[in-house]
DNA sequence: CCGACTTTGTGCAAACGTTCACAAGGGCGT
DNA sequence: ACGCCCTTGTGAACGTTTGCACAAAGTCGG
């Protein structure tokens, strides 16, 4: 908790919320300086960046109080400003440990990722993979992590191993001295204080999408089969109320739909198509 | 805004910032099952998932009151009612357009995607990559976008080509049907209203650690160079308010600083230790 | 030099999210 | 059956974030 919201040192007072926003910002920036563009208003790279343009006035002027009234900002110069606040005026040595798909993957985000940052070794652990060159990057072993996190000064360190294999690639890098870990890996590390971690997980995104799509389903179409699913959860909370807890002692394991759900997913993970059937009868069996 | 907030039809009062937490709570419950593990505590959950414990209930009680007072949580019974809430206890066919990198890596997620989503189409505009095999499915092309989520009824597309190509792609998606998008190409994306985009940008991310870690870094040794880093900005600050206005109207684009490192930076991503250089410079030059 | 116009920077209030602390409610031993 | 103990669910306080609306501050035309 302590670990996300303020890494160690205290805030000058610089919101995080602004933080997560000033990448985006200087994406922005960079796509007007590539066009020529020297001059932006709050409106126009507002919109570049996709949020209100107030907010990205609040946002900069936690920065100073860069931009010209009636004028706009130089885009350049604000470029530098956020590079800087962002610490993107420094060197950043890189090591990626896992070149699986993702860890190739973000050795070839080379575009974007060299803006300040630079990947210096590229791992993994998979010996047909070891001695490959992946994005102009000579593949090493994990055994290296030491060596090459201590030779190059490396402070920030990317896990794109699978979740098994992450917590121990993660504290063998916190061992070596980093301090800063992006995980790929669909797990949560544990790190002693002082060491920040961000997660990436590309199966969360899509699982958000999921829920508003499925909104949009159930509002879309009132009249059809989905209207069910509104009436199926009614009856889901009833059982709830009324069936369920007493089945708690009953079985050493719910008998009711739950142990139906995870049989399938544990199984090997079933489209939950056929989850919501089992559930349906389940459904039918105890609330009726 | 109102397409991330609340995306077309009104919210029953769920928070968006448990919906994204859901997942979280999804993949912890998932590896207690798999260890056989059938009863939870909140407090429990909340260690696994890396949350606090009250903010961990609250979150759950928003879908109803699963969860035995003085037991805990069924954890069969809670993966599918979090399941269903999301949206996965239907299918979701996905397409991924794009076979590059991250195109690959997404396809082969297929551990954690599978679980409701299931990746029917991959396609790219490559003619080298049409026709090659990636994670069990064949590469078509770009040009079967409409074709192919017409004829799967596809509501949610994954974006991973470059950012060159991204909104165009997106277009046709939108146009073919689509109406849930997760991109990562590091642009944003305009669509209709209706649509929702989910963004996931790599160096986002390793931007905001980067801040994180400069904070450590200057806070840790106090008496080294590192000083001369928050020197540097009390300048920086004289500069705005003495010699930058000026130069606003003077020049048709910034002679101090800003244009050394645009022009470094738009030249080819130079590491960004010589813009430092070049801003001291400048900094000197008028400042003094 | 002045007055009109444009855009920044910010005080303020409302919305939102988090955390604490505790009452309500259920199991378990006796 | 009863009381102890444990954990959930939630009311209320707190902090953060957002967005409005406007004064301050600059440019531009005459």
């Amino acid at each position: 908790m302590s670990r996300r919201t303020r890494s160690g040192s205290a805030a000058p007072g610089i919101p995080e919320a602004t933080i997560a926003r000033l990448p985006l910002y200087l994406r922005a920036l960079y796509a007007l300086a590539d066009r020529c563009i020297a001059s932006v208003s709050s409106e126009e790279l507002a919109a570049a960046a996709g949020v209100n343009s107030a907010k990205l006035r609040k946002d900069l002027s936690h920065l100073g109080s860069y931009g010209t009234r009636g004028v706009g900002y130089d885009v350049d110069y604000l470029i530098y400003q956020v590079s800087r606040e962002l610490g993107l005026t420094q060197d950043w040595p890189v090591v990626i440990v896992g070149a699986g798909n993702l860890g190739r993957a973000l050795a070839n985000y080379g575009g974007f990722l060299s803006r300040g940052f630079r990947v210096v070794a590229l791992l993994d652990s998979d010996c047909a993979v070891i001695g490959t060159t992946v994005a102009g990057h000579l593949v090493r072993g994990v055994t290296e992590i030491e060596r090459v996190v201590d030779e190059h000064k490396i402070m920030i360190g990317a896990i794109t191993v699978p979740a098994a294999a992450a917590q121990d690639i993660c504290d063998r890098l916190v061992g070596a001295g980093v301090t800063s870990i992006l995980n790929f890996a669909p797990i949560v590390l544990s790190v002693p204080d002082g060491v920040d971690v961000r997660k990436v997980d590309l199966s969360i995104e899509l699982q958000i999408l999921a829920f508003h799509a499925q909104r949009k389903s159930a509002a879309g179409r009132a009249g059809s089969e989905l209207t069910s699913l509104d009436a199926r959860r009614g009856e889901e909370r009833a059982i709830v109320a009324a069936g369920r807890p007493r089945s708690g002692r009953t079985g050493p394991r719910g008998t009711v739909a739950g142990g139906t759900v995870a049989g399938d997913t544990v199984a090997g993970g079933t489209v939950a198509g056929s989850t919501v059937a089992g559930d349906t009868v389940a459904a039918e069996a105890v609330g009726t």
